[in-house]
DNA sequence: TAGGTTGTGCGAAACGTTTCGACAACCTTA
DNA sequence: TAAGGTTGTCGAAACGTTTCGCACAACCTA
């Protein structure tokens, strides 16, 4: 480990001066300077992140924290992760992955009592969220992939439901289907108040009215037997129903499924677009499904972004709400005739 | 900030006191010690990991490189890095994201001079992989998730792709078949000495001639065409082949839309199974596929612990290689009849 | 009673930075 | 030429730990 003091003794300079001229932080004469810089070259100096950090108050260093990883984590989780990453080394910060257990208000206490990270970066945001009151108390700069009910101040990067929704309506309305129908996420998902599934079932049912599209939602299947269960009541209830928009991967399984027995075909008896999830995963399915996928990994940046300006000055809180990339895939088509 | 002089003051006692008291490095006396973790419990005394680290010149923080997500960059990756942090935290480490670019080298350089890491986890290791040899020459410490052709002395977990063939061989053959295809992963992954791709390829050739079976190999679709390509031209040249393992989740897509071009069905005409892809995957295919599931998060959580007893002191490296778990599906069946 | 042995606590130094007041040398300007 | 301003550099203190030598008392042993 070369520190300052050995390129201060090469460059026969104080260890001010090092410092100074490295960090620019006050003039240093220009040939001085240059005298430091090849010392500090020659020796292949780095600067110890850890003085640095006890002297400054600052690491660099921003935590996200995920969830134990319930049922579903997938793709999207770790393109939050590795969008936050990106987004962070680019800007000269460093991402610690903090992993939640059975307590997380404590250990959040315990991580941001350690002076280790500068920043703690909040995602699977329910829309209660105990987290962030306890971040605003202690005083921790944060910001959130997703969001509480009332996020006020807070910085945060989200999904927008609203154009999300208004895209998938447009979709089917413009292949000509008169009447939508919308399986949310699960029971589970559902109750615990989880932000996508409460948002995005608001938002289809205002969007659906919106273009004066019939419209049926209510089932929350989460897996591939409650999926197809669900379509078999929904086209019981419902005959005239043509396209159907799915959130939970598991669910769309079941509803292919059920459309099979059924004697039907997709797309010709059934328009069949999934709902935030990735191209990737639409396409394992056959036929490749449409899907409105989750802008994951600009999510993640965004977030590492935000926060990385708070730290650096105070702008006023940043607020963005992100679009979902429509997929087509090979599952939409226009109604059958005869409903 | 309370600090170890705060502590030192409320319970009247000298600093150096306190730091032996808490951390037990020295012997204090009961009555001292009562009063001084009372005084630090009232203070909410927290040390500071950067004040300690500099000192110690220990972090207790790994760093988890990750490639720039390749094509293919999913679930498996995901679990590699939750299973790490998660073994890690238990052990009182933190894990660090840190995504490489494009000189993993210099970065890796770059990374290391900062003081902050104490070991290096490494994750999508090549055959040949230049890291290990700058790690090793650097004196870091490092494990691998994965391992080069000639691990010598190096800390590893990686798959038992021994154990994974006999697995999968020992299935087919159970239900009957005769003859068995494996179709690689992608020429590319192939062209890239990716281990798992030549280590699956070497060990189902084996593990096929050991158990009597025909075998049949040389295919690397990488997409549905090509899986769907391969699979037309496999049935040509091999008519009698009855059951098929893919190892690229796409692959298998298109494998399935061929079997269906040609009016058969699985798993009555062909049995279909998954290799390296996790059950969450397989489930999504219909029918739900057999797979050997990778033992991802178990991967994770050995190599980090591998890295940390070997900080910790120095045990003889460790080398685990980590069966992958069947998960029957319903693609599985015997062969058809006639061949 | 003198010398050794424990048990307990203290103070100072060190880790590698950043920051800040002091100061020397030089240049203006009156 | 003396006062004042600039410019460039230095040294010391500070951040919060850990570590280590040393001091001091109390107790044992011969």
């Amino acid at each position: 480990m070369t520190s300052l003091r050995d390129v201060a003794e090469r460059a026969q300079v104080a260890v001010s001066t090092v410092s100074a001229a490295l960090n620019g932080t006050r003039p240093v004469a220009a040939a001085t300077k240059r005298r430091i810089e090849q010392a500090a070259a020659e020796l292949g100096y780095r600067p110890n992140l850890l003085a640095r950090g006890l002297q400054s108050k600052r690491t660099r260093i921003l935590a996200l924290l995920f969830p134990a990883p319930r049922s579903g984590f997938g793709l999207t989780e770790m393109q939050f992760a590795t969008g936050a990453a990106e987004a962070a080394s680019e800007l000269g910060y460093h991402l610690l992955l903090s992993p939640e257990h059975t307590d997380p208000i404590e250990e959040l206490r315990h991580l941001t009592g350690l002076g280790l990270v500068d920043g703690v970066l909040l995602m699977e945001v329910g829309l209660d969220d105990e987290r962030t009151e306890f971040l605003s108390a202690a005083g921790v700069p944060f910001s959130m992939i997703g969001r509480t009910r009332e996020p006020g101040a807070i910085d945060f990067a989200d999904i927008d439901f609203a154009a999300m929704a208004r895209d998938a309506v447009a979709h089917v309305a413009g292949l000509g289907h008169r009447k939508l129908a919308f399986f949310n996420l699960s029971t589970d998902a559902y109750a615990a108040q989880y932000g996508p599934a409460i948002r995005a079932g608001e938002e289809f049912a205002r969007a659906a009215e919106a273009a004066g599209l019939a419209y049926v939602d209510g089932f929350r299947p989460g897996s591939a037997e409650e999926g197809g269960a669900a379509f078999d009541r929904l086209l019981g209830e419902h005959p005239d129903v043509t396209a159907l928009a799915v959130m939970d991967d598991h669910a769309a399984v079941g509803v292919i499924a059920a459309v099979a027995r059924r004697g039907w075909r997709i797309p010709e008896d059934l328009t069949l677009m999934l709902v935030l999830s990735s191209a990737r995963v639409a396409e394992m399915f056959h036929p490749r499904l449409t899907t409105l996928e989750p802008p994951s990994a600009e999510l993640g940046r965004l977030g590492a972004r935000m926060l990385i300006d708070r730290l650096q000055g105070d702008a006023p809180p940043r607020q963005r709400l992100v679009p979902c990339r429509l997929v087509v895939g090979d599952s939409s088509a226009p109604p059958r005739k005869g409903v």
